[in-house]
DNA sequence: ATACTCTGAATACTATAGTCTGTGGCGCAA
DNA sequence: TTGCGCCACAGACTATAGTATTCAGAGTAT
């Protein structure tokens, strides 16, 4: 009984990551920002978007808000697009 | 040249925190299930529900998908609800 | 050629997400 | 009373989010 449960932190998702890096790309291309200047704007370090348009890091809750509004888009609208693949 | 910015992470979100814990008590309530019950079917441990649904902590990405997997909404429902308050 | 901008990528680092173990309080039912 | 389910909370820990620095390649220009 009592289920091992072996593993430390369980909770990676590469397939929504690399989503998210996607729809991030797309609407930062589209709001024609550079990544240094998006960055900065969300008080974001430049390699660090690039992490995540990779699909290399996952963002947590407040930076997917930030990048929203810097973006002009709804933070739940991102998270959406990137759920639908 | 070279901004200095002098600071670490400057990403935490308090408010924005809060309105999650509040909305992720809101749904687990509904869905009648405990604290543990809730952690172990999204492979999150027991404290960690109750560290977010008090706002002391920040969820990433996939852990917001997970908990609306298992309460049966979706992902972005819980984020619309969270950014409004 | 030379310089410049943007980005991918590697490494090392710091801050925080998320775990593990345990304590103690509250309500409720035998 | 005793026991049990549920939760707040604490302290120490591990994994990863996010920063800082650097190098290199593609594109664009002068």
């Amino acid at each position: 009984m009592s289920t091992p449960d072996i593993l430390g932190v369980a909770n990676s998702n590469p397939k929504l990551d690399k989503a998210f890096g996607k729809v991030l790309r797309r609407l930062r291309l589209a709001a024609e920002l550079s990544q240094e200047e998006l960055a900065h704007n969300c008080d974001l370090h430049r390699t660090y978007v690039s992490f995540l348009e990779r699909g290399l890091k996952s963002p947590s809750l407040g930076v997917v808000v930030a990048l929203a509004e810097e973006l002009g888009v709804e933070a739940w609208e991102m998270v959406r697009e990137a759920e639908a693949g």
